[in-house]
DNA sequence: GCCGTTTTCGGCCCGACTGTTTTCAGTCG
């Protein structure tokens, strides 16, 4: 799938282009294309040139760019660009507080062209030779790299929820607030995030801003302003505070979750009904008359729109679906009625059946399935028939013994570096659920992986495909796989794709999860458990659910035990 | 470069903060 690489591509255009100085609406048309396809549930290079006109923000002349890059593998408008400027140069732009006006006057005055040299020039004092930078901008590009070489990348979800949470409370305790939320990224439970926006109600910003910028999770305070502040903390994570009055914290909360694209849409709609949106509320632009803001409700409602679960901002297609009243109605964790990937410690789990049915209990949870791991795992105590056969009797015993609850016999096993599994076909027909994954073997080729894992779910025995693209958040990618291949497959076999919900894994992620919908194929989230405290990362799993537009129809566990089971593929 | 119940040309979201200015450009979200 070249999606991500021709958006990839179109956004270093739109980097290029704005270096040169060109059409900032130009630009801006780029860098829509390319999150439009990055976000497309399927593989761009399936699409002719008429269907891809039909996208939104793609024309004539970029659908034409998408079919030259398909069938070439190279863009000439990329390639003209790229020989204006050193290779090492784009580096430049992602210095935070150094955009492509400065990046462009010190390379042209000063033949800086790498982050090495700009770190040189601003440490002897060069860059204050020149018009409109003096000692402060020096010292603040000097900071922006000391950032980057720390580390700007993206974290993990399930690291900076805990931290947000954490300091939301501080200023709930200290500072002087009414109404306090998170926003942006976070709040539509992107799986990784660049920062922490919160936006809270006053009557005294200023000391709201004083206590925010003096909080001990605070290292360094990037700016202080009456209404707005930002910080980085020592974990190197900068955080927005936003301070607003009561009466505008719908529209500030909707303004400030975005996602950017998204809000340009609404407004452009705002703009063409003669109404102005901004975080204040939405106003009529005859005389300004302010005709709501004070919840999001309102905002969407004076543009005809119903209220849009925050997970689904992204402009891929919820405003269009809202105007027809065709919004999904997505899953929740309250839908959750079980997990069906769980580890105990016959293999690497933490916990006997006994704790885990407590935990699973407490969750209000109608069951979950016992899969440990099989032998290929050795690291992993994974069972062997033998010991398996012995889990499946003592499951058979606890089972008989539970009212309004059940465990599934499962195991979780690896599918070979040739495809094969690694238990016999007369053990895996005793247990109501296997859970397919590959633990090794990640440097294969991109045939080999996806001929292995079309191999997995062509065993009849095999109920769902877990963690399908190895990914681990900040440590490892995903490896490569034909995506559309397998998941064709999955829906012609009856075989379900796991979302494991483990916050380093997110695993399909959200883009997946949407194409699985769109091929039909039943999707488990799953948190893979290994200690009680795991069953908690559900929430994470069904964030991405969410964000894949998925219902609680499409979901396996969302349903009663009898229909999980008559559901569930298993051996003939 | 896209797009059209105001338009096939002329629009294209909106505002806060900083630093270097003395009214504003650059950057960010």
């Amino acid at each position: 799938m070249k999606n991500q690489e021709i958006a990839r591509l179109f956004n270093e255009i739109a980097d290029l282009l704005e270096l040169k100085g060109e059409n900032p609406f130009r630009i801006r048309a780029y860098r829509r294309a390319a999150m439009q396809i990055e976000g497309l549930p399927k593989d761009v290079s399936s699409l002719s040139e008429e269907e891809l006109i039909k996208l939104p923000g793609i024309g004539q002349d970029l659908a034409g760019k998408i079919k030259e890059y398909i069938s070439t593998g190279r863009l000439g408008l990329h390639e003209e660009l790229r020989k204006e400027f050193p290779a090492t140069f784009l580096t430049l732009l992602q210095v935070p507080g150094l955009g492509p006006k400065t990046a462009k006057l010190v390379y042209e005055k000063l033949r800086i062209k790498s982050l090495d040299e700009l770190e040189e020039a601003a440490k002897s004092g060069k860059l204050r030779t020149l018009p409109g930078i003096r000692e402060k901008t020096e010292e603040n590009i000097l900071k922006g790299i000391e950032f980057l070489k720390r580390g700007s990348e993206r974290k993990p979800l399930g690291r900076v929820l805990p931290l947000a949470m954490d300091i939301l409370d501080s200023i709930q305790k200290k500072a002087p607030v009414k109404d306090i939320a998170i926003a942006g990224s976070l709040r539509r439970w992107k799986d990784t995030i660049k920062d922490i926006d919160i936006l809270v109600t006053s009557t005294r910003p200023e000391e709201v801003m004083k206590v925010f910028v003096h909080l001990p999770h605070v290292k360094d305070v990037l700016a202080k302003g009456t209404t707005k502040s930002s910080v980085v903390t020592s974990e190197g994570i900068q955080v927005d505070l936003r301070v607003v009055e009561e009466d505008s914290f719908g529209a500030a909360l909707q303004y400030f979750t975005g996602s950017k694209a998204h809000n340009i849409k609404l407004r452009e709609m705002a703009s063409k009904k003669g109404l102005k949106i901004n975080e204040y509320g939405v106003f009529r632009e005859s005389d300004n008359k302010k005709l709501g803001g004070k919840t999001e409700e309102e905002v969407y409602k004076v543009l005809g729109l119903p209220w849009i679960p925050p997970e689904l901002r992204e402009d891929t297609g919820e405003i269009e679906a809202a105007l027809e009243g065709g919004l999904p109605d997505i899953v929740s964790y309250e839908d959750i009625k079980g997990d069906l990937h769980v580890h105990t410690k016959w293999s690497d789990g933490s916990h006997d059946f006994d704790t885990l049915i407590k935990a699973a209990r407490q969750r209000n949870y109608l069951y979950i399935a016992i899969t440990d791991h099989s032998k290929g795992l050795g690291v992993a105590k994974g069972l062997d028939e033998e010991r398996l056969l012995e889990q499946i009797k003592i499951i058979d015993e606890i089972n008989s013994r539970l009212t309004g609850f059940k465990l599934l016999k499962g195991v979780e096993i690896d599918i070979r570096s040739d495809g094969k599994l690694d238990l016999s076909e007369d053990v895996l027909k005793r247990l109501d659920i296997v859970v397919a994954s590959i633990h090794s073997g990640f440097k294969q080729s991109k045939e080999q992986l996806t001929k292995r894992l079309l191999s997995a779910i062509r065993n009849p025995c095999v109920s769902v495909i877990a963690h399908p693209t190895g990914r681990l958040i900040g440590e490892r990618d995903a490896y490569q796989v034909d995506m559309e291949a397998i998941l064709k497959e999955a829906k012609k076999q009856g075989v379900a794709f796991e979302i494991n919900a483990y916050p380093m894994r997110l695993d399909l992620n959200d883009h997946h999860a949407k194409m699985a919908k769109e091929y039909g194929v039943p999707i488990v989230i799953s948190t893979d458990t290994h200690l009680t405290q795991h069953f908690d990362y559900m929430r994470y799993g069904v964030s991405i659910a969410r964000r894949g537009w998925l219902e609680r129809k499409d979901v396996l566990n969302c349903l009663e035990y009898e229909e999980l089971i008559r559901r569930l593929r298993r051996c003939p």
